[in-house]
DNA sequence: TGTACATCAGTGAACGCGCGTTCACTGATGTAC
DNA sequence: TGTACATCAGTGAACGCGCGTTCACTGATGTAC
């Protein structure tokens, strides 16, 4: 770790850093993370169609051109926002599920669900503009690079992570009387899925190599009513009905978490 | 209703009419309607941020000063729109409602509410911009007047609707092992909507005055879900996944109808 | 350590585009007597 | 039925705006000898 620090290993080398060393790359990291931050800001301002090249560049007292010498394209910088809401939505959720599983008390699988899901609310109602990039209507023109699958997928797999793990420790309940069985078609899709997510390894090495299919898709089931709710909620759809939705999300999620097996 | 024909009424009423009578009136209608249709049509290939008044001029072969006296903004060429995509959807659920209570065979409420959900999916699958545009991400700087709330409404109220028929048929199953009870704000929220909609009247007659709170808040988080389902499939989120999402969604919406309590 | 050259950041002007909305106007359609 | 006037649809020019992207350029920073 030490010989990252620049100034022990060998200068002769030509390898890239992780840490920029010269004062141009260190101010070229710099501006290339402010362009970003302000981009952020006048997403959270105006929306995806508001931001602007030129508004970006004139707040931070640059001529619009030289954005170019950061970002090839409008689209690139919109890539970069796209990849860093999917990774703070997925740090939220990711964080809340540890915080959970922490805590001696609410440690259940459980607690761990509910603890995400409230986080990735809070995160969408603050953040509105970044939850519309990502989950909102699809921007006309731009086609997400596959950059973005990844941590796109973040939050979905913490889910299953949670639900796999309630599974291992007993805790997922079997088929019950509302459980209906999986017709054949969205088995096999399950399964091929479930066989990627074990050969990728990106589901935790504590739990089965194999999420069971009806487990995924409960899962999968349980994230699209979630981001449902919150979308109709930051959306305008409850508007005169069940604004604040707190309750109803409350009683949203813990539904979902008996629906996925949690106890 | 014959008396509305125009001929044989008394000549000196003044009085406007549901049919245009003059040429000019009736021509005015017409474009109206057909600048609505070309709008329309610049929607389903660009979305809402490229429906522009002037591109819709040109493609009529008007100036674009002239969609003036239709349409005194844009927003309100945008609101028409909107107006038309609530109330085609609410049509094909209210269809899909009564279409399966006419069929004997599949004429219970867990049918009337299949058909419901798959006549949602396929409208929007067949337009996605019109879909976008009311269920998407707000338009930046537009606010949606009140005359959207009443078609907005539809959806949500034929679901309530076949709850309610289901009830009253004896098909709603009582709180069953899975269900949560609800929170008093959540009950206070429910009971509010619950007495609003039963002093206006919206919801069929042929049901109990005021549809209980933990019904109407089911058939919410079913709505909810219902188009989270559908938003994902439409904005990419199943890419690589669960796509086509034919099997998942006929399996969700078999779920959510056992959720509700409709068997 | 000092010089010559290469690299790169940022400038400013320009290209070519499109937009919503206003306004004075012409000419057609409708109405009242 | 015919004329005088009012209403309205559509025109064309203009206002004022903003955008993404390219390109030749200057001047500063970094590198090799």
């Amino acid at each position: 770790m030490t010989e990252l620090d620049g100034a022990s290993s060998d200068a002769a080398e030509a390898v890239p850093r992780a840490a920029p060393r010269t004062a141009r790359e260190r101010a070229r990291a710099e501006l290339t993370r402010e362009i970003k931050e302000e981009a952020r800001r006048q997403l959270a301002a105006t929306g995806a169609d508001g931001l602007s090249l030129r508004a970006v560049a004139r707040e931070l007292g640059m001529v619009s051109s030289a954005l170019y010498r950061y970002y090839p394209s409008r689209d690139d910088l919109l890539t970069a926002l796209i990849i860093d809401a999917y990774d703070a939505i997925g740090d939220a959720a990711e964080r809340a599920v540890g915080d959970a599983a922490e805590h001696g008390f609410g440690g259940m699988p459980r607690a761990q669900w509910l603890a995400a899901c409230h986080a990735i609310r809070d995160w969408a109602r603050a953040r509105p503009h970044e939850y519309a990039l990502i989950y909102g209507s699809p921007i006309p023109g731009y086609r997400a690079p596959a950059a973005t699958i990844g941590p796109a997928a973040r939050v979905p797999l913490a889910f299953v992570g949670v639900a796999a793990r309630g599974s291992k420790a007993g805790d997922l309940a079997a088929g019950g009387p509302g459980r209906l069985p999986l017709p054949p078609a969205l088995v096999a899709q399950a399964a091929a899925l479930s066989a990627a997510l074990s050969a990728t390894g990106v589901v935790a090495g504590d739990v089965d190599p194999q999420v069971p299919p009806d487990m995924l898709v409960r899962a999968v089931i349980a994230w699209t009513q979630l981001f449902g709710m919150i979308s109709f909620e930051l959306f305008g759809q409850f508007v005169g009905s069940f604004e604040p939705a707190d309750a109803l999300f409350a009683h949203a999620a813990a539904q979902l978490a008996s629906f996925v097996g949690l106890r």
